[in-house]
DNA sequence: CCAGGGAGTTTACACAGTGTCGATTTTTAT
DNA sequence: ATAAAAATCGACACTGTGTAAACTCCCTGG
C-alpha cells in the first residue's frame, strides 16, 4: 500500500519493520476478539495470527492486556478525532439529532472494541481511564446541549450535569446491547434515546 | 438465625453437612469478590477461605464460574422475592418513587454481586440469562408504569416498551457506577434517574 | 452391634497458558 | 562492509485449572 515514490529528500523511511508488525498484532487482536472473545483469545493465538511466535510478541507488548489496551487506545483515538470535528449547531434539537447520528456511526464502526473497552474497564485500570475520559467528553457535550435548551446548570441531582451523566450511561448501555444485535436495532435504539433526551431537555415535540 | 427448637416429629435434619459447606463457599466467594475482584480470586483462595482443599471444592462446584454463578443465583433469588412483594400503587408518581427507593435498597444490599453479575454477563452465559431475566422484570414493571401514565403502548422506538428498556439500562448503569462510590452518590443518582423517568412519563413536575 | 454405602475429603497428576531469558538472526544506518 | 539496534526464536519456570483414585467418616438397615 502507499507505494513509496519516495520523493527527493523525503522524510526518512521512519516506517520501521516493527511498526508494521505492531499494526498486524493489533489487527489480529481485533479479529480474534470478534471471533472468540477476550477470554478465549490466547497470546499464542494473537502471535500466530500476526505471523510470529509468542516470544516475539512479548517484544512489542508486555502482556495480553497491554495488547488490548493498545487496541482500545487506537480506536478511542479515532473517536476523539471524530468528536473534535463536531460542528457546534446552535439549535438544541439539531444538535441532539446530529449527536445521535454520529454516535450510531461510531458504534457501527467500532462497536466491538467499544464493548470490549467497557467490559474490561474494571479489570484493566488503563482501559478504565481511557473509557472514562471518552465518556466525559460525551457528558460534557450533553451537558452543554441541555443547558442551551434551558435546563438549569449545576451539579445538583436534577440539574444539567447529573442529568447528562445519566443520559450518557443510558446511551452507552442501550447501544452496547443493540450493537450486539443488528444495525436496525441500533437505529431503533438511537431513536428511543433521542426521544428521551429531547423530553428530558424539555423539548417535547 | 431461626434457631431450631426442633419440635416433635420435625422434618428430618435435612441439613446435610455439605449444605453448610456450600453456603460457606458462597459466603467466602462473596467476601473475596469484594476484597480482590473476580480475576484475582483463585479457586484455591475460595477453598482455603471455606476451610477445605481445592479438590474438595470441586466436589461441590464444577468450576470457579460455577461458584460465582451459584452466588449470583442466590442473590438474584432475593431480588425476585423482593420484587414479587411489590405493592402495586395506582398513582404513577408514587409507583415511580417507590420503585426507585426499592432499587436503592437493592443496590445498597447487593451492589457487589449485582455488579459482578453484570460484568460476567457476556463471558458466562448462565449468568447472562439470570441477569437478563432480572432486567426483564424491571423493564416490564417500568413499561406498566409508563402506560398507566399515558405513554402510548407498543414496541415502536418511541412507545412504552422501548422507552422502558432504555430507562432500565440508564438505571442499571447509573447505579452500577454510583454504587461503587458511596451510599450518598447512590441516593443522588436515584434522584436524577427518578427525575428523568418522571419527565419521560410526561409527569413534568 | 457392625457391615456396607454414600457423602465428603485429600493428595497427586496432567495440562494449558503466561511471562522471562539468553542465544541467534535480521535490519538499518553509516 | 560492518557494527549497533531491532526483531525473533526456543526453552524454561511458574501459576492456576480440572481430574482421578484412594482414603475417611458417619449413618443406617439388618
Amino acid at each position: 500500500m502507499t507505494s513509496g515514490h519516495d520523493p527527493v529528500r523525503s522524510r526518512r523511511t521512519t516506517e520501521r519493520k516493527g511498526d508494521v508488525r505492531e499494526r498486524a498484532i493489533l489487527d489480529t487482536c481485533e479479529a480474534l476478539l470478534a471471533r472468540k472473545g477476550y477470554d478465549a483469545m490466547t497470546v499464542g493465538d494473537i502471535a500466530q495470527g500476526a505471523g510470529i511466535t509468542r516470544g516475539a510478541l512479548y517484544f512489542y507488548f508486555g502482556s495480553k492486556q497491554d495488547v488490548v489496551t493498545a487496541l482500545v487506545a487506537r480506536t478511542v483515538g479515532h473517536l476523539w478525532e471524530r468528536s473534535r470535528a463536531t460542528a457546534q449547531t446552535e439549535d438544541p434539537r439539531q444538535a441532539i439529532a446530529a449527536a445521535m447520528q454520529r454516535t450510531v456511526e461510531l458504534w457501527n464502526a467500532h462497536g466491538l472494541v467499544m464493548r470490549t473497552a467497557i467490559d474490561l474497564s474494571l479489570t484493566v485500570p488503563e482501559i478504565g481511564e481511557l473509557w472514562n475520559h471518552t465518556a466525559d467528553l460525551f457528558i460534557t457535550a450533553i451537558t452543554a446541549v441541555l443547558e442551551r435548551a434551558g435546563i438549569q446548570p449545576g451539579t445538583a441531582p436534577e440539574h444539567a450535569a447529573a442529568m447528562a451523566r445519566a443520559l450518557c450511561w443510558m446511551i452507552e448501555r442501550t447501544f452496547y446491547h443493540a450493537s450486539q444485535e443488528s444495525r436496525e436495532k441500533l437505529q431503533e435504539a438511537s431513536a428511543t434515546c433521542e426521544h428521551i433526551w429531547l423530553t428530558s431537555a424539555g423539548l417535547t415535540a
